[in-house]
RNA sequence: GGGCGGGUUCCAGAGCGGUCAAAUGGGGCAGACUGUAAAUCUGCUGGCGUUAUGCCUUCGGAGGUUCGAAUCCUUCCCCGCCCA
């Protein structure tokens, strides 16, 4: 497949946030269509979160589109610093990983890549094959390549500096780290979140020390999580996972503010630019209801990773659920051995519908508590015979308790 | 190395001998209203409970003073600022 390098940069840049610089992007493209050598384009993972959401996928995607314009694409995993942790403590959901961990890890992180790109095609590199040989003074003399001004450049940096928040000394060794993948693998171009700005920028000046040409950049939009305030992430519990059931990715899209609805139709469902001002449009004018839009956002997502029947289905069942107010088509069964007559809340702990029994009393307090249709409002409520029950906890929290 | 200011519940941040499981805000959860939206309003937001002005764990760590400590003392660890 011959695409000249004009209809290239016309595919690549669609839906972008940035490319820096534009015309070393373009000139890239050029030189490759010419000589037919494809550009090395690198995307760095972390392995310690192997859990991909859809905000992932925006990057993914786009990485697609060069891997189907016949270029190279190179994952590196970043198992080295995930070995180390963050020893400054800051980002506590950064624990150190064990070797045998990172490898688990970067395989189900590519496994999930492999929902949306050929894989077997990429160059995969685990970054500890070139940082853990590095001496400290190979170290010393890379870090005496960026100065601290440049550092601190970096919004979050600036940021903690001026707020007289600590920054560890450690902390400005790894976009040093990313930036000597980027040395090391000889990388083109590099894709990532807008986030990663700096780093990748960081990665030019490095390279451009090692007598390489600098790659080029290719930032894409962070998706905002279901809360619709801060970026998608594991950590803030507000992603749709790109393993999620279906009912789990539909009633997940329901719940996002109306202002995403046409930013998820645009990012997570991958709808041209053209498609996403018409229903902008519409939106404003009030032909499309928001709750249709973004119905029609969520089953197009649905569809996208389970299929159309799949989509059809949770969109179905979602609105039996929630316009009818009628229970879910599937109920997961717990089975309780528990001498009656059982307290409710032991049931509800018991049944691991909620975490303790102060926060099942709590619940039922707060009126949150259903069973086989009926508000629990005495929080010394007991079950008096063994049997089925429906439970109902919050707005969906769903199980067949079998009391035997 | 010296001086000063700090380390509090998910976060920020009050408290500075008892009335403190700890103000207030944010976040979260639940309820009302809805479109599983936003906004708004209400309640809750350590655990256990025979639900009692109850018990247990929590205010950087370890000791101590006291009838009683998040609050005072000793010591250790950690952080920020200024000076060198």
């Amino acid at each position: 497949m011959k695409v000249s390098a004009e209809e290239q940069y016309r595919i690549l840049s669609d839906g972008v946030a940035d490319i820096l610089p534009e015309d070393e992007f373009r000139a890239k493209l050029e030189r490759s269509a010419q000589t037919g050598i494809p550009l090395r384009v690198k995307l760095g993972c972390d392995p310690s979160r192997p859990d991909l959401h859809i905000g992932h996928a925006v990057v993914l995607e786009k990485l697609r589109q060069f891997q189907e314009l016949g270029h190279t694409v190179i994952f590196i995993i970043g198992d080295f610093t995930a070995m180390i942790g963050d020893p400054s403590g800051r980002s506590k959901t950064r624990p150190a990983l064990t070797f045998e961990e990172t490898r688990t890890y970067g395989r189900t992180y590519l496994e999930q890549v492999g929902i949306l790109l050929d894989v077997t095609k990429a160059e995969i590199y685990y970054n500890s094959e070139w940082l853990a040989r590095l001496s400290f003074a190979d170290v010393i003399r890379l870090a005496s390549q960026v100065t601290v001004s440049q550092m601190l450049e970096r919004d979050d940096f600036h940021d903690r500096f001026e707020r007289e928040v600590p920054i560890a000394l450690h902390e400005f060794l790894y976009p040093l780290a990313q930036g000597i993948d980027s040395v090391q693998v000889r990388a083109d171009v590099e894709i990532g979140g807008t986030d990663q700005r700096f780093n990748f920028l960081l990665a030019r000046e490095l390279q451009k020390h090692a007598g390489q040409e600098p790659q080029a950049i290719v930032l894409l939009p962070l998706l905002e999580g279901t809360d619709g305030k801060q970026k998608m992430s594991k950590s803030l519990d507000n992603y749709i996972a790109l393993l999620d059931p279906p009912r789990e990715m539909f009633g997940k899209t329901m719940s996002i503010p109306d202002e995403l609805i046409v930013r998820y139709y645009r990012y997570a469902t991958f709808a041209s630019a053209e498609e996403a001002a018409t229903m902008e449009q519409q939106l404003r004018d009030g032909t499309l209801h928001p709750r249709d839009a973004k119905a029609l956002v969520a089953e197009r997502l649905v569809a996208r990773y389970h299929g159309l029947e799949a989509a059809r289905h949770a969109r179905e069942e979602f609105d039996r659920m929630f316009r009818h107010k009628q229970l879910p088509d599937e109920i997961e069964t717990v089975t309780l051995s528990l001498p009656l007559p059982v307290p409710v809340v032991d049931m509800l702990v018991a049944a691991g519908l909620v975490p303790s029994k102060s926060e099942a009393r709590r619940l039922i307090a707060g009126g949150g508590v259903y069973i086989d249709g009926e508000r629990i409002t005495d929080i010394h409520a007991q079950l008096n015979g063994s049997g089925e029950y429906i439970v109902k906890v919050g707005k969906r929290r769903y199980a067949r308790v079998h009391i035997a």
